[in-house]
DNA sequence: TAACATGCATACTAGTTGGTATGTTAGCAG
DNA sequence: CTGCTAACATACCAACTAGTATGCATGTTA
């Protein structure tokens, strides 16, 4: 599956080539429709188990408890790769779910729900902060954290067009000045 | 190459069936390998031409001459289409930049010069508001371009992904009332 | 220990699709 | 009327690739 994520990643779904799967994978059809009924389920498997942990890993259990969001927030978006072959490769989750939401309903729902996740793991960080004093009590949490995610989306498929690493270091200034401007006065 | 537009913009260019765009066209083979080398120069083209010719006419032509660069772009974002279908296929620049840009150099190349007209239009636009003292001055005129495309494309990304047309009533909400507040006090 | 299930590997099939080779017709020059 | 070319149409090929049929080795159970 770490195979396939990757071959997914760089390909895409549709021109991911199962032979070059098994082949990095160092296993035969045979292996892989034992355990899979066919390429699509193989799909969805990558995104149910390796993107998801992925997205968990890197944005919803560092919010979980996080005694300040902001704080939190602004590490993450700090901490983002500005490294060319990553830059180049987007984000495994808007790839796929810009390639196959609008052919495929079971991609559709899977990426909506990792979409969902994040944003509620935003949408709630951002609601404790308010009980906290921390974060601005005058904004939405819901439509701030939907804001955070296609600023933040919005750069990343700017930067993996352009190649050129100032993109995604604007983006990181301005979604962290974004993010910096909910704290409380 | 309005057949190969729509085609490409339904299934992307790597899944673009061209025995599909031909009947859909009302031509065969020959009539397309006489006037194209080869499917990427097709591709090619329908960049260069159609998609290009579609972002001219909906940001660069009314941004160019006008009197109050804030109201034409409020204007552009608030009439952007909620219809379901529409937001489902997504943007077609955004589509094809996100699927070929990481593996045809020809199609980075072009898909970034769009960018940068989009881009170069905003920016252009906001730079003489602020002569003519419209647009507050203490912003910068290429980044903010930049971070309105970038928070645009984003919203177009979840919207196609939700099917939900409030993400995208959300974003033209966002989208304008960032623009709004470009304007001088 | 015979029978069977698990977990693969190997070889093959069938459908799709970009591309090509060749045929054909309309129009124009001389 | 002849010869030639532009602009296609038709039929076909070859490569790629998802999926399948079958074989086989290693446990496991009755």
């Amino acid at each position: 599956m770490r195979a396939a994520f990757q071959e997914m990643h760089r390909s895409g779904f549709r021109n991911a080539d199962l032979d070059a799967i098994l082949a990095r994978a160092g296993v035969t059809k045979g292996a892989l429709y034992y355990h899979f009924d066919n390429k699509e389920a193989l799909g969805y498997a990558v995104v149910d188990e390796v993107i998801a942990s992925n997205l968990y890993q890197k944005w919803v259990q560092p919010l979980r408890n996080a005694k300040n969001p902001i704080d939190v927030l602004i590490r993450i978006v700090q901490s983002e790769s500005l490294k060319r072959e990553d830059v180049q490769r987007g984000c495994p989750l808007l790839n796929l779910s810009q390639e196959m939401s609008g052919l495929d309903e079971g991609f559709r729902r899977r990426t909506a729900k990792l979409y969902k996740d994040w944003h509620d793991a935003m949408a709630g960080a951002l609601r404790e902060g308010q009980k906290r004093r921390v974060v601005r009590s005058d904004i939405n949490a819901n439509e701030t954290a939907t804001f955070l995610m296609a600023a933040w989306e919005g750069y990343v498929v700017l930067g993996k067009n352009s190649q050129d690493p100032r993109t995604m270091q604007s983006g990181q200034r301005r979604v962290s000045g974004h993010i910096n401007s909910l704290r409380t006065a």
